[in-house]
DNA sequence: ACAATACTTAGCCTACAGGCTAAATATGTC
DNA sequence: GACATATTTAGCCTGTAGGCTAAGTATTGT
């Protein structure tokens, strides 16, 4: 799986759409269990959505003690910027 | 179905950013044979990619005889970048 | 009228995304 | 060591995306 098919079959979820923005709005960093607690989905689930973000490059994570750490990787959503960037070009 | 899901998803088939960027190469306009031609998939299988993007208002068609001339619509993908800037933007 | 061309629609089939619960893992606390 | 806390892993189940073939619908050409 390329970089792009990456990225945006991560973000084609809705959940995982809102995750990148909670994790933007909160500052780019917060914990498992602060993600999942502002979805009504299982734990599990959210989990989830986090590893194919993660998957994608979008966050990554730190180990703090029992706690787990996610940061948002503002860097990678420039692909999907640079692939927009197609549609701006003149196409010759 | 609101309009993000609809674009992100529309988006996050290979096949059909592929359509997107074709299109756009060839100028924005092409008629559903010729952008069929571009595929190893069947027809129909196309037919449904494009309708995709079209219910998502990323195309429109316009029929010409029993050709469809199928459009960019590139407007419909600021939407994607009106998203991005979320991220661009100062959390406060 | 008939046949060919340009597509779509109908409908089948399979893989897998994404929901859940239960169990496992690791760390911190008493 | 035992218990609570934080989080993931395992594994089940269901719906649907996305492939295909066959059949249908217009329009154009002879």
């Amino acid at each position: 799986m390329d970089a792009y098919e990456a990225v945006f079959t991560a973000l084609a979820h809705p959940a995982r759409r809102r995750i990148m923005l909670t994790l933007n709005f909160e500052g780019g960093t917060m914990t498992a269990g602060e993600i999942a607690d502002v979805f009504e989905h299982a734990w599990p689930t959210t989990t989830r959505h986090i590893q194919v973000l993660e998957s994608a490059g979008l966050l990554y994570h730190e180990q703090r003690g029992r706690m787990r750490v996610y940061h948002i990787n503002r860097r990678r959503l420039e692909l999907v910027r640079d692939w927009l960037e197609w549609f701006s070009k003149d196409p010759h």
